[in-house]
DNA sequence: CACATTCGGGAATGATCGTTCTAGAATCAA
DNA sequence: TTGATTCTAGAACGATCATTCCCGAATGTG
């Protein structure tokens, strides 16, 4: 009935994410999206909406992934001050890996947060869920009296997951990696 | 000789820093500079030199003040872990009072320090100089018996330091008090 | 093949960007 | 007051911004 599109939505996101990842939004041009993603104009608004709406979309396909893994980790099997580690370092291991980057979702908690609630929904969205997972975690191995009785799952939660976004920091100003496992190494020593 | 001028160019500094700190770089264009200081076009580029040497005399200024006072926290009297416990309870404390502000220099790591050099100087600088003063209190208070010998005093800087982004990060996206309290109570467990 | 429909390159839109220019008002020393 | 100098408001600059439009090319259906 019709032509078809002569390129993958996907792979186009995909492509765009990693310029907003690494540029932010508002230093992404819609001339650096055609660049990167090597559509048109007309192809790039016809079939994301507008600019903030490819961001959008990049940002929660990004958010959804990266949480899904994060999660995966905490829920694995085994001591949960393993698990705990393992999450800290794979995030170490990612910004060793991809120099500069950052975590995306950080990234535009301090651009855009403040000033879009859309995105600060996905970062609120995105925190929610990590925290949560950690909770349960945390409660679950204090029931099996794998941490201590008298610490609070909830703190740990919240500190945890502030470790994430610190070791974030770090990578997106490409600190040392013995920077990095300083932090992993005193806050696993916490549990 | 001539003329002096109709306005404070340190007034005009602090203007264009919380405009800066607020909304990023890219997102501030000269016509909000000008608002926001209530000075014109031509005085702006007469007195900086463009939209960049102003973003960094506004970085520099904020650094240097906000640097000196956590360094200030570290170097008092007292146990170190009740300073350090002050030093980030006044982060705490700054981020409920101004809320989603963040801070200036966390922002600008993230919008701007991977692609300016400039900044990323700075951000350097700044880290470096509170990062060697807790390393220095920490040494102490393991000469003196106070913290175990068996600690690594960069690891716990780098740790204590990493901990200042979390919270800044957090308070960025408004986080509640009590999650930043979480951070800060567990964080001060290690020690 | 023929038609209907969608796609997409690139020109065009008005707005806004950072920066410079212009012209006159203001201020100093003499 | 005079004259040299520096100030500043606002117009003007070319470039680039996000977005829309045009229209020929491509494609699936009958």
């Amino acid at each position: 009935m019709a032509r078809s599109k002569g390129f993958d939505p996907d792979r186009v996101l995909d492509s765009a994410m990693h310029t907003f990842w690494k540029q932010g939004y508002a230093a992404t041009s819609a001339q650096d999206l055609c660049e990167a993603t090597g559509i048109g104009r007309s192809s790039l608004y016809g079939t994301f909406e507008s600019k903030h709406g490819l961001y959008m979309r990049s940002l929660e396909r990004y958010a959804d992934a990266g949480t899904a893994g994060l999660r995966d980790l905490v829920e694995a099997r085994g001591p949960v001050r393993e698990r705990v580690r393992r999450l800290l370092d794979s995030v170490v291991e990612e910004e060793v890996s991809q120099p500069g980057l950052g975590c995306f979702v950080v990234n535009a908690q301090i651009e855009r947060a403040p000033s879009d609630p859309d995105v600060a929904s996905v970062v609120r969205r995105g925190r929610a869920e990590v925290v949560d997972a950690l909770v349960r975690a945390l409660r679950t191995a204090q029931a099996d009296g794998e941490i201590a009785a008298d610490k609070d799952p909830e703190a740990l939660a919240d500190f945890v997951h502030a470790q994430i976004g610190a070791l974030r920091l770090l990578g997106r100003s490409q600190a040392d990696r013995a920077t990095m496992e300083h932090v992993v190494d005193v806050a696993v020593g916490v549990l």
